[in-house]
This record gives structure tokens, sequence and C-alpha cells, in this order.
DNA sequence: GTGCGATGTATCGGTCCGATACATCGCGGC
DNA sequence: GCCGCGATGTATCGGACCGATACATCGCAC
């Protein structure tokens, strides 16, 4: 999961690690707490020595600049290459079962506008069939094994209950969406470097009617 | 989390690791998946090591019966013992930051009916702030940052507010609830009048931190 | 009798977290 | 002037938990 997030981060610009998790927490705020240096090194440093990520030179914004007064120990850069964007898409292109699951459909989702269409479809389609089973398991706790449970017990399994509802619906929404809306897949863009703020997926935007 | 949950359920009968990890889907499942063996075993020898648990005899509910026909290797019964009664009360009275977070609380809440009021609205409210936090976050980002980000992101964003939303009304009213002492009744729930919550104060005699 | 799904115990490698350490930078206060 | 302090920044270590896998028994249907 890590590794496909910093994969896809770093299409949109290269990045230290520091930077890369203020935007991984910000993108994937959503669904998942911050993530820690723990992991987010140790993976950089993994991906860098299967060479899908590399060093980038600090760039000296305006060349000349405060070379080494001290021995500044500089923040280590990371740019994605060619290999590791074929991984990201391969990443994309297996997306399985394991996808399906809160923090995997989580971060594929926040990934969408580098995704194509069918996949997108597939994800939704799996990610709504697994929530509609643990539904379905909530219902037969709540309605077969009741008087086993405690009334917290229960008020949990309500609220959870309600939240698989509603994120059904939400999907419900999202596939329509996909299914009748154009889907202009966003390029993987082979080596053309610099950010585009392309926001063309016409999406699931205009979903506007949100409660009052 | 995995300790916790554990010396919880043995409180209520002595299980072995398969009816264990299934009584735990089932009381759980509303906010996390099925736990995995991986972690459960060895979670249960480390339990008994320390002494919190023990193994319990295979009861043959018959006595004579069936010795040693084949060297059956027999289901692995446990129990919980004094001290891993102990321990669970400590757990409990502890709850701090780490009790906030999706799955601390949700394992805890699972508990409350052994929690003491004055704890349950600790955990409560900690959790209630922490969901502020987190709801604060998102819309933070999505009034700032909005331009950022493609459409995708943004409407997992907007799910993500939605849902901290409703977490917080939800809180808010178990809170109220608590405050004015009865049972954990969300309005519109099925029984008439909240079933009496019972909070069994667990067999005789051990624990002392109980409050009706 | 044979296959097959549920029951049941167990291990292994790998991912990720939380705590911790340490160093630099810019800023306001004394 | 210089001191603390919070933000920036890189890094490691132990431990929790997962997913895959292995293997054995039981009951039942075919």
């Amino acid at each position: 999961m890590l590794e496909f997030a910093i994969l896809g981060l770093l299409q949109e610009s290269p990045m230290h690690g520091y930077e890369l998790r203020k935007e991984l927490t910000a993108k994937l705020g959503a669904i998942r707490a911050a993530i820690s240096y723990g992991s987010l090194y140790p993976t950089l440093r993994r991906l860098q020595a299967v060479g899908w990520i590399t060093e980038a030179a600090e760039t000296p914004a305006t060349a000349e600049e405060v070379p080494a007064l001290t021995s500044r120990r500089g923040r280590v850069v990371y740019k994605i290459t060619a290999e590791g964007k074929e991984r990201f898409a391969q990443l994309i292109a297996q997306a399985g079962p394991e996808t399906y699951d809160d923090t995997g459909f989580g971060v594929h989702f926040a990934f969408f506008a580098r995704t194509d269409q069918a996949t997108r479809l597939r994800i939704l389609e799996g990610r709504r069939r697994k929530i509609e089973e643990r539904r379905e398991g909530l219902r037969d706790v709540l309605g077969r094994a009741a008087e086993r449970l405690d009334a917290y017990t229960l008020e949990l399994q309500r609220h959870g209950l309600d939240a698989c509802e509603r994120e059904v619906r939400w999907l419900e929404e999202l596939i329509a969406n996909e299914r009748s809306g154009r889907a202009p897949t966003v390029p993987n863009t082979g080596t053309a470097g610099g950010r585009r703020e392309d926001n063309s997926p016409p999406p699931p935007g205009e979903t506007r009617n949100e409660r009052p």
C-alpha cells in the first residue's frame, strides 16, 4: 500500500520524505492516520534499491547558492523512474481482492485520476461487494445473535451497519456516474516532467446535491 | 488490542482459539475484519506465559469418555486467571490517547459493559475530540487545498468528512445518554424502553473498579 | 469409500506503527 | 546577543498484526 501511494505521489513531482508524508496525509486524511516514518523511510530505501525511485540532487533554486557552509545533511529528494511508473501501472492493473479492504480501497481511490475507467469500475464494484457482505454479516448478528450481546455491543453493530448502508449508496452513485460519465483516462504521462494541474476527469463532483 | 479483547472475551467463558476468533469476529465485526490466526495464537501463548490465562482441560462432558483412542490433538481451551482479570481492569483504567483511534476505540467500546461509567465517558469524549480534529483537518483540505487535488481525491475527502460529522453526532448522543443515566440506546432502537443493560459485575468478587 | 467443507492448531515472512534519537532553521522574547 | 521552541528533516528499533500456508480431524453427502 505504502509503495503504491509513494509511486503515485512521486509522479506528481519529486519530493523528500517529510514532504511526502505531508502530501500523503493530506491526500489520505479521510481514510487513515498519518503514516509513520518507521515505515516511510525503510520503504523509500527499498524502492530505491529495486530501482523504482532515485535520489535527485536537491535543486539549488538559484544555482550558485549556499554550498557547504556547514556539512549540511541536506534533504534527500526522490523522483520516480520509468521502471517505477511501470510498476505503478502494474499495481493498478493487478488490483484484486486485497484492494477492497478499507485501506486498500481508499488508497486506490485516491489515485483514480491515474486509473483507467475499466479498472475504476472493477474496484468500485469489488468494494461494493465486500461492503455488502459486511453488511449482511452485521444484519445476521443483529438479527440472530442479538440476545447474546450487551447493549453497547449492539449499538456498535448498529452504527457499523448504518455506515455500511451509507457506503453502499455512495458506491452506487459513483458507479452510476462512472458508467454514464465520460472518463478521459488520465494518461500515464511518459516522461513528461512537470506537474500538470490537470483535473480533467469530469467525475463525481457532479453529485453535488448533498444534504442541505 | 488483541490482548485486551481476549481477556475481555474469556471473562464471559473459557474458549479455545477457533471459538475465540469467531466470537471476536461477531463482537467486533462492525469495526474490523476477522482477526488473523497469525496474531491470535502467538498472543495466546504470550498471555499464558505471563499467567493471565491458563489452559483448562477440555471438559469431557460426560466424564469417562474417549481417552486416548488416537493421540487426538484435542482443542486447547483457555480460561482467564485472577491476574488476567486484574490486567484487564488495569487496561481499562489506563485507557488513554491510543484508545481513541478507530480500532482502539471500537474494541474498548465493545467492552463498555465491563467498564465503569466514568471511564466510558472519558473514552467517548476523547474519541469525540479526535474525530473533531480529523474533521477540521478535512475541512481545511477541502477549503484551502481544494484546487490542488483531483476530483476523486476531493470526493473521498467529502465522504470522509460526512462520516466524521455523523460519528460526532453519534458520540454526542451516547455522551448525553451516558450522563443522564440509562443505557446506550440511541433514539430509534427496536427494543422498547431499553433493555436492562445489566452490567453483570464480573463473577463474584474479583473486580473492585465497578460502579453501577 | 471418497471427496469436501467446517473445525481446529500452528508457523513464517513481511508490512506498518509508535517511540525515540538527533540535527538544523527561523523566530520571538528577554 | 543568545536562548528556547516549534517546525523541518532523516533515521532506527522492537513489537503488533496480517496473509499465506501447512496439516490433521470430523461429519456428511454422493
